[in-house]
This record gives C-alpha cells, structure tokens and sequence, in this order.
DNA sequence: TATTTAAGTTTACATTTGTAATCGATAAAT
DNA sequence: ATTTATCGATTACAAATGTAAACTTAAATA
C-alpha cells in the first residue's frame, strides 16, 4: 500500500498550483483568467489540468453552487521543499555544494534569508566534513584531487 | 533558428549521463552494466536512452571497433547548473530563500563548500534588498506580513 | 570463409504531459 | 417552467518518457 506518494506535480500543473497557493480558494474560471494572462492558455487547458490535480489529491474541489472551488491540499512551501529534495537526490552528492553555491550566486535573496542562511551554515560548520564523497557509479568519480572522499 | 535549446534531459536519461559523466567516455556494455545493477533495468532500456540522448546532443559517438564509445557533450556542472535554474524559476521568487536554506539543512556539505557559501553570502548582504517581492499571480500573493514586497 | 555474437536500430506499447475542442448537465435567470 | 449561460466531464491527440522485445548488421572468431 502506497503511503505519501509524494504526489507528481508536473510542470504545466505546477503553474496551476501557484495560482491556487496564491489565492487560497480559487475557481477554474480564476486560474483561467489568470493563466490566459500569463501562459497564454485557453480555459479548457486550465481545465484539464485542474482536473488532473483533483484526481491526484494535490487539489480538493467543494461546490459553489454551479461551480467548484479548489483549494490546494499540500502548502507551497512543503510542495517545494518535497520538488527539491527529489532534485538535489538527483545529483551527485560531491558536488550538491557546487551547485547551491550557484543557486545562491544567481538568486536575488532577502536579508533576512541571507542572515538565516549564514546562521544555518555557520552551525553546520561546527560538524561538516572535511569532504562528501559522490555516490556516483561506477566508484570511479573524475572528482578532484582529494576535494573528494571517492576512491 | 534555436539557439542553445538548453537540451531537455529526462529523469532517466539523467542516470546514463551520471554515468558518462562519471567515466567520461563509455560503451553502452559499460552503462548497461552500471545501470543495470544500479537501477535494474536491462540492456535495451540503456540503450534506448544512450540513442535518445545521441539525438538530442547530449552524449556524441565515437566508433571503437564493433561498438561506439559516447562522450558527455555538457559538462555535469553545467548540466546541473541549468537544471538548478529551471527549477528555481518555476517558484515564487519570494520564497526561494526558504526553500534554499531548507536545501542547505537538508545536505551534507563539506567545510569547503560551507566556506565558499558563507563568503558569497556575506559578499551578497551587502547589497541584498530587505524583501524579495513574490512574483506569484495574480498580485494578491498572501505573503506574511511585511515579509514580501509583494502588495 | 562461415558462424557466432555482441552492438546498434527498429518497433512496441503504456503512461504522462501539454494543449484543447466538444458535449452534457445544471444552476441561474427570465 | 423554460431557456441560457456556464461549469465540469468526456474525448482527442501529439509528443515525451519509461521500459523493453525483436531485428539487423557487422565484427570477431573458428
């Protein structure tokens, strides 16, 4: 039995969802009007992707009368932590670092995020590893130079 | 005329390219081998992802005898880079902070990589902006107060 | 040179995704 | 009560993806 299969949001639905995390409570007739504007989609698209959601348990619909309201069943913030969990899962371990280094490089982030991240870092300092090693196969990484714990 | 169409490599795809990435140069008896342990799939699934990768550009073939040798056409970094950027651009900007600080919590990294982010980090407070404004739509983002320039 | 065998190529097929037209039901308005 | 304007549901359909069998070709070997 399946438990928490992380349910699948895809791309086009994900636009969906922003709308519907934005608003709380929305009408396929809002998300439409607002992706027409955005992505440029006709209602019958926003339709099926709204559909889509519903079957997939990301959405609840409850009637309005004629129509439906929706509302998102799993919030933004978990749906993108879940969206980067799987990303980062993805990559090889060693260079994780690299790649949020980038992240960080290219984001425009708040003071505030700036002052948790460092917080964040600064405590991970305390215990982190000299190096992580990849877990790429073969165990045959190109890695660096002792930058890395592969052999 | 499409310029650098940024090649779309698929979640399973992604796992032949680790493994090119990984040797550098490799037969597909090679990935076949590693993917096969890996992720149990069997030889004719690998090679059906090697040929879709040849067709989109990602891996080039280079005759060796009977076999062909495949070669990464991107660089890992690269690849991860732009994957990080598609990702990152598919949220709501305001909340990129928490989700990266989320992604640093979640990771194990090395003392180098902790370094190298505190150092840009601090370099970036200079010049960070209180808020990040969500670009969520339609303009009614429900962002805690004061948090987001969002209004 | 004939045969074997391992590579690549072609074909297959279900599912997911992107994108949408059309149909049917029903609430709201007359 | 009948009409109508909407909604949602059904149907459509191509492309991408996951997964693999079957076929073909060419290299290696007997």
């Amino acid at each position: 039995m399946e438990v928490s299969a992380a349910l699948n949001i895809s791309s086009a639905e994900w636009q969906v969802m922003r709308v519907a995390w934005t608003l709380g409570q929305v009408s396929s007739q809002t998300v439409s009007d607002v992706l027409a504007e955005k992505m440029d989609w006709k209602a019958p698209t926003v339709k099926t992707l709204v559909g889509r959601l519903v079957k997939k348990g990301a959405l609840t619909a409850d009637r309005d009368g004629k129509r439906f309201l929706y509302r998102p069943v799993i919030s933004e913030q978990q749906a993108m932590d879940t969206a980067s969990e799987v990303f980062i899962e993805q990559l090889c371990q060693h260079k994780v670092g690299k790649t949020l280094l980038k992240m960080v490089q290219e984001t425009t982030l708040s003071q505030a995020d700036i002052a948790a991240l460092i917080a964040t870092l600064q405590e991970k300092q305390k215990t982190a590893p000299e190096a992580v090693s990849c877990n790429c196969v073969p165990d045959n990484c190109q890695c660096a130079d002792g930058e890395c714990n592969c052999k």
